[in-house]
RNA sequence: CGGAAUGUAGCCUAGUGGCUAAGGCGCCUGCUUUGGGAGCAGGAUAUCGGAGGUUCGAGUCCUCUCAUUCCGACCA
């Protein structure tokens, strides 16, 4: 390709709304155009780095012998109907009707599509287990896209899903993803961590979130140093610190004016926030049978230095969804947000966590406006319907395997396997008749992996000052041929075609800029597109015996003989590819 | 969906009620130049996000609205 001829430009600011710098580098390399919140265009490079990323995932899903579908990004709403997720997903989905006035639905995520394909399909035990994918578009009209690439509202999704006769089946699979996993991000030069990130009530049901560690993460890790336990930070667990216990003292009623948060009513009242109790409200959904759910007013406490953990809250309810409370479902239960405790509340599901409830006379709400309560006290001054741990872990605390200190670190999800089980193959009638005739429930495995977030991950991963470094793998080109337009003649730019010409015989994806441009403009665009490779054809090099050879991202820079050139470049193109290999290895698995 | 910020040319910015909206980058033409974002000359590109209002006069003040970004809620 030349560079004269890319669709596309570079840009020498980022534009102001960029700051990710990987939203940065994408947006002035001319990789991306966005088009709206969530939505970009991907010109010719970014295209080309997708193609390859696409080509790595085809290659390793064949490798675990996935066969390869599409599933319509369209889809009736019928299908959603049976799953459930029709009801309860919100304005996430985007629903719309046909001509024909039918409703509609963009497909977040394809598992009611291949349920509704392998309910028609799947007839006898004989034809399973069985492994699908695709590679296809997702609508999620997600209320906060950020970060370019990072959060978007349409994207595309390698998903793939397993279908087996057996727990022992589903689990072979879902390893076979573990592994396969960690080999697609290691061959596109990702560092990924696997967490627990689900262990969720319905039994076996597990799953696993694939993390690149970035600050610029929405989702938090915790990990051990010293044992290696790390865990999403929704599911992670800790060893709690110990009660401060004291002879219980008397209620007081005091003023605290403006005291709506923890952190006001700590310095208000020069106590340590750990001093304090938390009260939270949720409102759970709760399945009572096949037929009916009930909502249920959660008041939540907790010790005022730690959080909610709302998973585990969920689970303790056997809540199938929880959301904040309103405003108005709090007073209709005699508490006043910002002030709210249990005490002298009606009508509240009041779950305790157990160190709140084993701590003494904190200071809690009076569920007065301006008012709390000193020396509260759990079973004396208001009662527990559950104590539980509802905590969520945090950096500092105790790792609950070795007693060390658990550290905290912000990541992106970049992949996730689930065993699904029966969930939707239940719902769905997905079923095949088994050995005796008997119909049987198909178990099910999901596995994702968003390719443009993949993309954008490994920009985070691999840039400096100057723009992107790209990994052999799954850079646009694999070497960029510099010219450098010399006036006293034409030699550069003899040697510079003829190269060109060279690589494209030799089957090496090359970039020729060709561009009657000063050099620094030509090395700051080379440096910010990212080629891994460079090679510059000028009349300084000529002079020394050749071209002059440069790996991005390395001050070094060597002069090749000109005939030498090609050979050069398929040897280096092979060490690096060699490094991308070397990181494939087998990990071992951590349920 | 709550809180905050910002909208001036393709990008970055100036413009603090008063003349024809200014500069840099980029773009076009010509000449010159070619090893880390060259120089000179000429040129094109803005209904100042939109609507309404206040005012003799609005890019600037007010109201509404739309969009984008950031923080939070949310995230199958």
């Amino acid at each position: 390709m030349r560079f004269s001829q890319i669709f596309g430009h570079t840009l020498k600011e980022a534009p102001s709304d960029a700051q990710a710098v990987s939203h940065q580098y994408l947006i002035r390399g001319g990789y991306i155009h966005q088009v709206a919140a969530g939505l970009f265009s991907y010109l010719p490079l970014a295209r080309r780095v997708l193609n390859k990323i696409e080509g790595i995932l085809h290659e390793e899903m064949a490798m675990i012998g996935a066969q390869e579908i599409t599933m319509p990004v369209v889809l009736p709403a019928d299908m959603w109907q049976d799953s459930g997720r029709w009801y309860t997903i919100g304005s996430e989905m985007t629903k719309f009707h046909d001509r024909k006035d039918h409703d509609m639905v963009l497909a977040m995520t394809h598992e009611e599509a291949l349920c509704d394909l392998a309910a028609k399909y799947i007839r006898s035990h004989k034809e399973l287990p069985q492994l699908v994918y695709h590679i296809q578009t997702k609508w999620r009209d997600d209320a906060r896209p950020r970060a370019g690439l990072i959060r978007v509202r349409e994207f595309k999704m390698k998903d793939s899903y397993s279908l087996d006769t057996s727990w022992e089946g589903l689990d072979k699979q879902y390893r076979a993803h573990y592994q396969s996993y960690f080999n697609i991000f290691n061959r596109c030069g990702l560092d990924v961590l696997a967490v627990k990130s689900d262990t969720g009530m319905m039994g076996g049901k597990i799953a696993h979130e694939f993390m690149y560690l970035t600050p610029i993460g929405e989702d938090t890790i915790i990990y051990c140093d010293s044992c290696g336990y790390n865990s999403n930070r929704q599911v992670a667990e800790f060893e709690k610190p110990e009660a401060v216990k004291e002879d219980l003292k008397d209620v007081e009623k005091i003023e605290t004016p403006d005291c709506k948060t923890i952190d006001d009513l700590a310095k208000f009242l020069d106590v340590p926030e750990s001093r304090t109790a938390k009260a939270v409200f949720m409102v759970a959904t709760i399945q009572e049978d096949n037929e009916t759910e009930v909502e249920k007013f959660v008041l939540a406490i907790l010790r005022g230095d730690m959080d909610l953990n709302e998973t585990k809250l969920a689970n303790a309810v056997k809540a199938k969804d929880l959301r904040p409370a309103h405003e108005d479902e709090i007073k209709a239960v005699g508490a006043v947000p910002g002030y709210g405790s249990p005490v002298g509340v009606k009508g509240a599901y009041v779950v305790v966590d157990d160190l709140a409830a084993e701590s003494t006379n904190l200071v809690g709400g009076a569920n007065e406006a301006g008012f709390h309560l000193l020396n509260l006290n759990c079973g004396r001054d208001f009662k527990a319907d559950l104590v539980i741990d509802i905590a969520a872990a945090e950096a500092g605390y105790k790792c609950v395997n070795c007693g060390a200190e658990l550290k905290a670190e912000k990541a992106v999800e970049v992949g996730n396997i689930f065993k699904l089980g029966t969930r939707y193959s239940e719902a769905m009638n997905v079923t095949y008749q088994d050995e005796n005739g008997k119909l049987q429930p198909v178990i099910m495995g999901s596995y994702g992996i968003g390719v443009g977030r993949l993309l954008s991950c490994v920009v985070e991963q691999h840039n400096d000052e100057y723009g992107i470094k790209w990994p052999i793998s799954i850079a646009p080109f694999q070497v960029e041929i510099v010219l450098l337009h010399d006036k006293k003649g034409t030699e550069a730019q003899e040697v510079a075609e003829s190269l060109y010409e060279d690589f494209k015989a030799a089957g090496i994806e090359v970039l020729f800029d060709d561009r009657k441009e000063s050099p620094g403009f030509k090395f700051n665009d080379a440096d910010l597109i990212g080629i891994p490779l460079r090679l510059t054809v000028g009349r300084r090099a000529l002079d020394k015996g050749g071209v002059e050879f440069k790996v991005r991202g390395e001050k070094d820079n060597e002069i090749v003989p000109v005939d030498e050139a090609v050979d050069k470049i398929k040897t280096e193109i092979q060490r690096l590819e060699k490094e991308l290999r070397d990181r494939v290895q087998k990990v071992e698995y951590k349920d």
